[in-house]
DNA sequence: TACTAAGCGAGACGGTACGTCACGTCTTTTA
DNA sequence: TAAAAGACGTGACGTACCGTCTCGCTTAGTA
């Protein structure tokens, strides 16, 4: 009893291959935008087989996680934000990169391609969140986890809530294109979610 | 100076064939989600040639929303939100239904459909802004500048950022699946947004 | 009991139409060849409706053959043949003519174009060889007939197998373009079918 | 200078699907005719994508034409007529199976069908001319030749004009069906062409 | 040092859908 | 009531990609 499934083997994998499809992709879908990104495209582009495509991921929105996530391979290893002790400082000095990258369009247009994709399969939603956006919302959380111990904020404050009322407006607006999305936004977003977010009684 | 595109005559338009085309349209997006939605399969659904679509609307995305909005036409008309004098009840009275919406598969399908369509076309995204979510924002927004000239809010609260931040963290979490959505969490960002936009010195 | 074939009343139609049909057919024709000549183009050419073409023709094959008969109005009446005494000279100066017709454009395409149409539709088949070659073909038979009561033919020579014996080459060689069609190859038949229809035991 | 057509490499093609494809064209020119002969039947009916046949061929009419060829591909190899030292009985050995195929619906239908796209296809006419008809021409021309040499022809008698004085007569009666095509008419033609062939002076 | 077996580039294959064109019919408005 | 205008259902066009499938051709690891 075996298995009709081609299972290649990862060891003679093509690491040439695997990086010119990569930067190719992500070259094409910035180009061309997500929707019209084809396979046959970053073959093409990237001088390589379809086949080696198709062996080694499932999905266009696959390929297209990995060009994205293979760009800030760098930055890997854990985020931190700063704690200065100035909770309302620390949170703008995050939104306002985030803000910045949002509104760069060698991040908007993938992120964007990615976020489409994601929508018709979970499975890639839950991989975005915990690659891509994880990291950052957990360094957030735990600043604000800091803040709290400090007094900072409410006791009782949720802060997965907290997160999502910082980060929520800012994808709203850049996802729907409502207003002008801007620096002096994020630190609106931040004085606001700060106010609901304070013990009660302060301000 | 005149452009030379083809532009029919729609006084002349098929009533009928708008209709069937509508609701072949949705039901289509509900079965077999849009990614895999063709015009060859609305047309052939509604019983109408492909001319006739591509004839009267711009791209598959557009289909789509004027399905999605045909299901409301009975709606039609201003929203208007309740105004008790609590505005807390009333908030809650509008972003709780909002997130019923949002889990019925009935409007998910076809929304996150239109979502991802108008990624990649800014004119799709200004209509679904304009003539889906506006009239509901607009209402919102109306029943908060009531609450602040009852003085419940603050004097100079910016009233578009205040509709972000309650529609904001409910579109996130919708959108990235990172938790349940329920009627719970629209309460809890109702009273958050609330405590960052009523007067200072009051709590 | 009616039928339901529509049989559009003649006294009501409108002249001005039917020319600029007819107009726009035989140009059309030419411009763009056979194949690619569309009721739409000329119904669009002459300014008129398609409904109009529909009406009064039955097939795109029969507009064109009133187009091309159309042309040679003026020239209606009995074709005859010079009778000099000198047959080889007077079939010369028909068939050298018809050379000539064979190879201008203006009757070249159009022609060609109405023996497509004549393969699938032996009425319209019919129709040409009555209107537009028997006439000549006839007149032609009658300078042999006038040619074998003189003695300079055989006295049972068989006229319509002598008609074929002089078109034929020409269709030929205009049809299948095996090599140039030329005055001398006119001269050349004439000579030859000559040879062959004269009187056994002369030359 | 290179062209930037794409030239698909022959050594990979699937000579399963050519000859499915050609056996469905041939089938489908008999049974629906020409002019309603589409390339999606022609696919459909070989279980072949239509890419594959806009792969190899350039037009409807090559693939007929192929079709048509495929079928005499068993008698390939050089045509020879017999050398009986009657010239006469030879010709009407040819010519008399020449109109039994232009009467067989079998090579009739296709045939007429490729005569048609030949007149709008100058690259057909010649194929045509070449692979269908010149291999009986060239022999016929090649008897008359041995005919010539042996006196019984003149001897400045152009060949070429002697073949299209057997074969135009045909031809024209099958094309515009003046008259009934038989075997009697091919014979009164070798006749009546022989006695303009003959040496002058001979009868 | 040869042999084997994998990944590789290339690209032909059977398909599906695209967006366009023209068909022939039908309906509305104008003269 | 014919004619212009043109929307309609239909169906074929020729193209673009899909995902699968062979083809040689490297390129390891085994014999």
């Amino acid at each position: 009893m075996s298995s009709s499934e081609r299972t290649p083997d990862p060891t003679r994998r093509s690491e040439r291959s695997r990086r010119s499809i990569l930067s190719a992709a992500f070259e094409l879908v910035s180009e061309v935008g997500y929707g019209k990104l084809t396979i046959e495209a970053i073959a093409a582009r990237a001088g390589v087989g379809k086949q080696t495509i198709y062996r080694w991921w499932p999905s266009k929105g696959a390929v297209v996680l990995d060009a994205f996530l293979a760009r800030g391979e760098s930055e890997q290893g854990e985020i931190r934000l700063p704690d200065t002790g100035d909770i309302e400082a620390d949170l703008k000095a995050v939104l306002r990169p985030t803000v910045e990258e949002l509104k760069d369009p060698r991040y908007d247009v993938p992120f964007r391609a990615l976020l489409i994709e994601a929508q018709t399969d979970p499975t890639l939603t839950a991989q975005i969140v915990e690659r891509l956006l994880e990291p950052q919302m957990e360094a957030t959380r735990e600043r604000l986890r800091s803040a709290r111990r400090a007094g900072q904020l409410a006791g009782d404050a949720d802060l997965d809530v907290a997160v999502e009322l910082l980060f929520g407006p800012l994808y709203h607006r850049w996802l729907l294109r409502t207003a002008p999305l801007t620096e002096r936004y994020a630190d609106t977003v931040v004085e606001l979610a700060l106010r609901a977010l304070r013990p009660a009684g302060r301000d």
